[in-house]
DNA sequence: TTTATAATTTAGACAAGGCTAAAAATTTAT
DNA sequence: ATAAATTTTTAGCCTTGTCTAAATTATAAA
């Protein structure tokens, strides 16, 4: 039995720790958590005792196994959950993630299988984010971000690296989503600005933009 | 801000004082939540405290109009998440109690429309069982007798208890038929008359008639 | 109308998860 | 290589929701 705190604890710990599974600090933790150090080990040493994480004192921490697949299989639901909203209930994908966090913690294996099929087994949440499947495995992406695009390359739009409501929202306002085609005409070296093209009409996007927007070349 | 253990009581509350809104005891809130008497004393306190119930120590509790208004909502959740579990996700109606128990407690107030409209407005669970409207107002589907209706409230006839020809007789002549619309004016406590409008003409209605005459409320 | 029984409340304790302040270990800088 | 700074852990306390045991109030029976 894995605690609703302890699997948001284990969702943040599998953030943090990456691709490679690198040890993370508590500090880290405690910071991901938005709460102090002294609960972050409080709760670290909890997660240690089920086998969740190996834990050494002032060493950080690593996922077990086990652990993995606990905070893969939260993530798997939250972004179910995410296609839900957005695909059948009409939210926007700047509106999501706040349900999402509740609906992540229903413990249902039935509810997953179902929804899964009956989202038709997504592998993208509407932020580009890969759904784990139902064993824990990821499917990878080749994704890099837009400011890694060379002149007169094209792209597709497959992720945001920021998804906080305002970028979303300034995406919206131009027009980018998911599957937005993208062609790079030129980069300003200076400021590090790119003119784009999008739906045929020419733009600038700023270093801050092209540096949270995840693009595929084509 | 309620909490889940808080919503649960209240529901419980809500379902031991059915239609009448009668006072329930701490010994019947306790075994409707498995728990113990003292537990339920604790709750109960909460409750008051924060005006969903009106309690006199060892005097049972009422919902407030409040506490009604927040149990209402909790089993408007819980009963489309059960629409939606079956009509959507192949659970049958025997699957879906223990993940609707989770699923009525995520709040979200677009979360809880997008689903209605999603599942069509649903009025009843896969149990039959009444799903509240949106300002709390439960589709009442059971007959009872017009003597138990509330002070304007308004009921439509659907049979009689006592079916005499002389009590049919008697409806015969005052225009109450299957399917009448019935307006409850007042009531007066001293002979358990009732003044009701029918078809628009107010009429007098005698404790022995209102107490053999089925309605549904509406 | 007392007494016995049942229901209810109070008092004190515990586990989970969090906090503050202080101690200990590690890292960085001199 | 030490001292200073930073990070991590420990100790002790708080709140929520639960429990047991004891005390109190209400109800039923004689």
């Amino acid at each position: 039995m894995v605690t609703l705190s302890e699997e948001n604890y284990l969702k943040a710990i599998f953030h943090l720790s990456k691709q490679d599974n690198q040890a993370v600090s508590t500090n880290a933790i405690a910071t991901k958590m938005e709460t102090k150090a002294s609960s972050a080990t409080d709760m670290i040493k909890k997660l240690s005792e089920k086998d969740f994480i190996d834990y050494q004192k002032y060493r950080g921490v690593k996922l077990t196994n086990n652990g993995r697949l606990a905070a893969a299989a939260v993530i798997r639901k939250h972004r179910l959950w995410e296609v839900f909203l957005v695909d059948k209930l009409h939210f926007s994908w700047d509106e999501v993630h706040d349900v999402a966090e509740q609906l992540e913690h229903i413990k249902s294996e039935k509810l997953t299988q179902e929804l899964d099929s009956f989202l038709d087994y997504p592998t993208k949440d509407p932020h580009g984010d890969p759904i784990p499947d139902s064993k824990g495995k990821i499917p990878s992406t080749k994704k890099l971000l837009l400011s890694k695009v060379n002149q007169s390359q094209s792209c597709i739009c497959v992720g945001v690296k920021d998804s906080s409501s305002e970028f979303l929202q300034y995406l919206d306002k131009y027009n980018i989503a998911l599957g937005t085609n993208i062609d790079v005409l030129s980069k300003e070296s200076y400021d590090e600005s790119m003119t784009v093209k999008i739906n045929n009409i020419k733009r600038l996007i700023s270093k801050e933009v092209a540096q949270n927007l995840f693009v595929k070349t084509i």
